[in-house]
DNA sequence: CGAATGGTAGACAGATCGGTCTACCTCTGT
DNA sequence: ACAGAGGTAGACCGATCTGTCTACCATTCG
C-alpha cells in the first residue's frame, strides 16, 4: 500500500466517524506515520485529499453494491439484492464499507454549502440512481422505471437514516417490505 | 425579542447553513450584534449554546408538525397532513422553520460521534415517531400501530435526504404515494 | 564512492478558534 | 444627583488549525 493509499483511507475513516472539519491533518498524519512534507507533495491542501477520499468511497461502495446487483437479472431480485446488501451493511457485516456510521456522502455533504464537495456527493447518489433507471429499464417502460428509481432511491435513503440516527439496525428489511410492494402493484 | 433568542435564531441559521463547527462565536456575534461577555452571560459555552439551538429547533419543528397533524382525526388524514407539511417545507412555503436546508438534527448528528448532542437529535426523531405511534393506536391494534409508524418515519426521512441531497423538490409527494398504499393495504 | 532522490521529524508562521477580562457607556430607581 | 446593573467594544490569552520550510537520514544509482 502506498502513502498516497494509507492517507486516503486513513482519512476517510477518521472523516467518516468524526466529522470532516473536527479531524486535523495532523491527527491524520499521527495515525498514518506519514510525515507531513509527504502529505503535501501529493495533495495540496486538505480539501484536495477531501475530494480523493469523497473518490474513494464512491468507488468502493458503487462497486460492492452494483457487484451485488449485477449478479440477479430479475428485476424484484435485483431490488432485493440492493436492500439486503444495506442490510449487511448496517448489521457490519461487509468489511470493505467499514463499520456503519450512516452515509459518508450525507455527512459530508451536512458541513459545506456552495462548495465543490457538495457537487461530488450529489454525483455518487445521482450515480446510483442512474444505475437503478438502467436496470429497471430492462423490464419497465422509461417512465415506470424513472418513477421506480425515485421511489426505490427514496426508500434507499430513509433506510440508511432510520439505520444510522433512528438506530433502527433492522431498517433495510422494513424499506424491502415497502419496496415489495412497489415491484408487485405496480403503482 | 430578548438578546438571548436573537443568539440562538442566528446561531441556528447559521449552524444550519453552515454547519456547526466551519461557524465560530466571533461569527455569531457579529451577526447579532450582541457582546461577547453577553453571549457568555446566558451560555457556558458554543456547546451550552448548541444545546439551546437543538431545542429550540426541536420544539419549532414539532409544535408546527403536530400542529397539522392535531388538525385530523382519520388515520389518512392524519399522514397526508404530514407530507403535505413536508411538501411546505421542501419549497419554502413554511416561513416558521426557514429555507430549507435538509433535516438540522441529521446534520448536527453527523458532526459528532458518542456527544451528548447525538442523543439529543435522537430524542427529536423518537419524539417524531412516539407521536406517530400515538395518533395510529386511536385506529389500530398497537402492533400495527408500531409498524406503520416505522414505516412512516422511513418514508419521512428518505423524503427529507432526497429533496435535500438529491435536490428533488417533490419527494415529499412520491413518499405520500407509498404511504397510501401501506395505509389501503395494511401490509 | 558520492550525488541525487525521497522520505522523516518537527520547528515555525500566520490565522483563527473559544473563552476571559478590563474599561466604558447607558439606562433605571431612589 | 448618583449608585448600581447590565450592556458594548474589543484587547488579550492559550490552544489549535493549515500549510511552509529547514535539517537530517536512508536508499539507490551512476
Amino acid at each position: 500500500m502506498t502513502k498516497r493509499d494509507d492517507l486516503i483511507k486513513t482519512a476517510f475513516e477518521l472523516f467518516y466517524q468524526h466529522g470532516v472539519h473536527s479531524v486535523g491533518i495532523n491527527q491524520i498524519l499521527a495515525e498514518t506515520g506519514v510525515a507531513k512534507k509527504t502529505l503535501y507533495s501529493h495533495f495540496a491542501s486538505k480539501e484536495a485529499l477531501l475530494e480523493a477520499v469523497i473518490a474513494y468511497r464512491d468507488e468502493r461502495f458503487r462497486l460492492w453494491l452494483f457487484g451485488l446487483m449485477d449478479a440477479h437479472t430479475d428485476p424484484e431480485e435485483v431490488v432485493q439484492a440492493m436492500f439486503d446488501g444495506l442490510d449487511d451493511w448496517f448489521n457490519d457485516r461487509v468489511d470493505v464499507l467499514m463499520p456503519f456510521q450512516g452515509c459518508f456522502f450525507v455527512k459530508v455533504n451536512a458541513e459545506f454549502l456552495q462548495h465543490r464537495v457538495n457537487e461530488l456527493c450529489f454525483e455518487h447518489k445521482q450515480a446510483i440512481v442512474d444505475y437503478l433507471v438502467r436496470r429497471l429499464s430492462q423490464h419497465y417502460a422509461a417512465e415506470a422505471a424513472q418513477r421506480l428509481a425515485s421511489q426505490l432511491a427514496l426508500l434507499k435513503e430513509g433506510a440508511i437514516a432510520q439505520a444510522y440516527l433512528g438506530k433502527d439496525r433492522q431498517a433495510a428489511q422494513v424499506a424491502w417490505r415497502l419496496a415489495q410492494g412497489l415491484l408487485s402493484t405496480g403503482r
